[in-house]
RNA sequence: GCCCCCAUCGUCUAGCGGCCUAGGACUCCACCCUUUCAAGGUGGCAGCACGGGUUCGAAUCCCGUUGGGGGUGCCA
């Protein structure tokens, strides 16, 4: 119990996929940690289901990576298993039979609910405090909460008192003798001499309780620190049933993990110096200096995707080319020619909200030779309505079709179009529709010269001879 | 029911008694720029829940009301 060196726990529970809100309380550990030349460690809560399946252990572990947590680093220490210390639980337990800090009862629950009932309580009465009762079959150990008040210190929102009364005996040991899971944390805390606990603000409710354990087993309770919960926008808790709450969901539909840390970190704090930049946008290096539990607010946050976005996209954005295109390379279907994406890829950065985007946005570019692509009807129709729209279309087919070798580049396409648009009197705005349209399918897309030139002349110009085929027979009389 | 926590633009927040004519970010709108869409630039809409105090002075402190949230198992 000497050792000065801060120890931070995070403790979830494997569930089959790992929480935002709980990635956010690993972040905030994690910070912490670093910052204080502390340890973070990784304790899993296992449960039965959970032991059968380690998938769901592994999930949490690479989550933890994803976003910045891993193993590799020297903070970082675990998994360690809650199942591993099952025998230390019940030896704590009955060690708080013999000090007389806790009692056996023979009240089964629905009996307990009884009397509660008759005397207009509402929880445990304290039946059998003074029963003198021996450990049996079918007998639970209780805690004996002694009289006064705990005060629980919180580094987040201060001193938050509890009147003991207010608090029933509660259970330590089951009837089958198998430990409750407060006493089980409380023990493997104490054991693994931890001494900062930061988690959730729902935990609060039972952190006196915690807290009496402590005592109680003769160890200093932690420094206490409760955020605040992460909530839908019916302000309700972020739930698994309800609400789109898995990292990985977002992790493989092409959220950067960079974006989600910075984004979870900002949930209930915001870097010091995000006024003076008019940014929310900070390296995990600056949030991990400035991060204060002081600094965290008290209520809780609306989990917006919204902004999630507009985050990923900034770190789209500034991605260096080559990272973005190791980043997107998942996204993309195995038969795409990655030279031809990575020629395009400069000029789709800028315009993905998340990964997962970019197939659709140059989709065009990979059909294969003598594919049209898809027409988007409307942009079709407004694109070829001009009377001048045609007849410029021609031309431009005539010009691009006399670029020789070694001409086929975006600069010399913009510079025959707007060569060929000079007649008619049109903006380059304009001019350039029905040539996206025929070449794209679509009215948007990335710029229009660079994926001609990405296309290559060949079928840049069949698909703009088709494109005059398909105006020759709309305007056919039928 | 009981216990605990919370309350500033639609959302995330800055604000810790005068610097607040309440600032920033996201969203939305307008304009500029422009090779469509983006990006970038400029500007705009929008908030201190309510009522009492305390004080020369309150978004900031206190009390109450109202409204949210969380907890309350022989669950984890």
């Amino acid at each position: 119990m000497t050792s000065t060196r801060p120890r931070f726990r995070f403790a979830p529970s494997p569930t089959g996929s790992f929480h935002v809100g709980g990635a956010r309380t690993a972040l905030h550990n994690w910070a912490l940690a670093r910052r204080s030349g502390g340890t973070f460690v990784l304790r899993i809560e296992d449960t039965d289901e959970a032991r059968n399946r380690p998938e769901w252990t592994q999930g949490i572990i690479d989550a933890l990576a994803w976003i910045g947590i891993s193993a590799d680093d020297a903070h970082f220490e675990g998994p360690h298993f809650q199942s591993e210390n099952a025998d230390a639980h019940v030896a704590a337990a009955h060690r708080l039979f013999e000090s007389g800090a806790a009692y056996y009862c023979d009240l089964t629950g629905q009996e307990v609910q009884d009397r509660a009932k008759e005397l207009g309580l509402t929880g445990y009465d304290g039946y059998s405090r003074d029963r003198g009762l021996e450990a049996a079959p079918g007998r639970v150990l209780r805690f004996r909460v002694p009289d006064g008040t705990t005060v629980v210190s919180d580094g987040v929102r201060g001193d938050v008192s509890f009147e003991n009364e207010t608090i029933e005996d509660f259970v330590l040991l089951r009837g089958n003798g198998t430990p409750m899971f407060l006493l089980a944390n409380v023990v493997d805390d104490i054991k693994m001499e931890i001494t900062d606990v930061v988690r959730a603000e729902e935990h609060l409710p039972n952190t006196p309780k915690q807290q009496m354990l402590w005592e109680a087993l003769g160890a200093t309770p932690p420094r206490w620190a409760h955020v605040p919960v992460l909530v839908n926008e019916q302000r309700k808790k972020l739930s698994k049933r309800r609400d789109k709450v898995a990292l990985e969901s977002y992790r493989d539909e092409g959220i950067l993990p960079g974006a989600m840390v910075n984004y979870l970190m900002t949930l209930g704090w915001t870097p010091p110096g995000a006024e003076a930049a008019g940014s929310e946008i900070f390296t995990w290096a600056e949030m991990e200096a400035d991060f204060d539990l002081a600094d965290v607010t008290l209520s809780p946050a609306f989990f917006d995707v919204r902004k999630l976005v507009a985050f990923n996209k900034q770190y789209i954005k500034n991605l260096p080319l080559d990272e973005f295109l190791a980043a997107v390379d998942a996204e993309l279907p195995v038969d795409w020619d990655r030279r031809r994406f990575a020629s395009i890829a400069p000029h789709i950065m800028e315009r993905l909200e998340r990964l997962g985007d970019a197939p659709g946005l140059v989709d065009f570019l990979f059909l294969g030779d003598g594919v049209d692509p898809e027409l988007d009807h409307d942009a079709w129709a407004k694109a070829s309505a001009p009377d001048w729209a045609a007849p410029l279309l021609d031309d431009v087919i005539e010009a691009y079709s006399a670029l020789g070798d070694g001409e086929w580049t975006h600069e010399t396409l913009k510079a025959a179009m707007e060569t060929a648009m000079g007649p008619y009197e049109v903006k380059l705005g304009k001019a350039q529709a029905l040539p996206r349209v025929a070449v794209t399918g679509r009215a948007v897309g990335p710029p229009l010269f660079e994926a001609m030139e990405t296309l290559g002349q060949i079928e840049t110009i069949r698909r703009m001879r088709s494109a005059v085929t398909r105006l020759g027979e709309s305007s056919a009389p039928d």
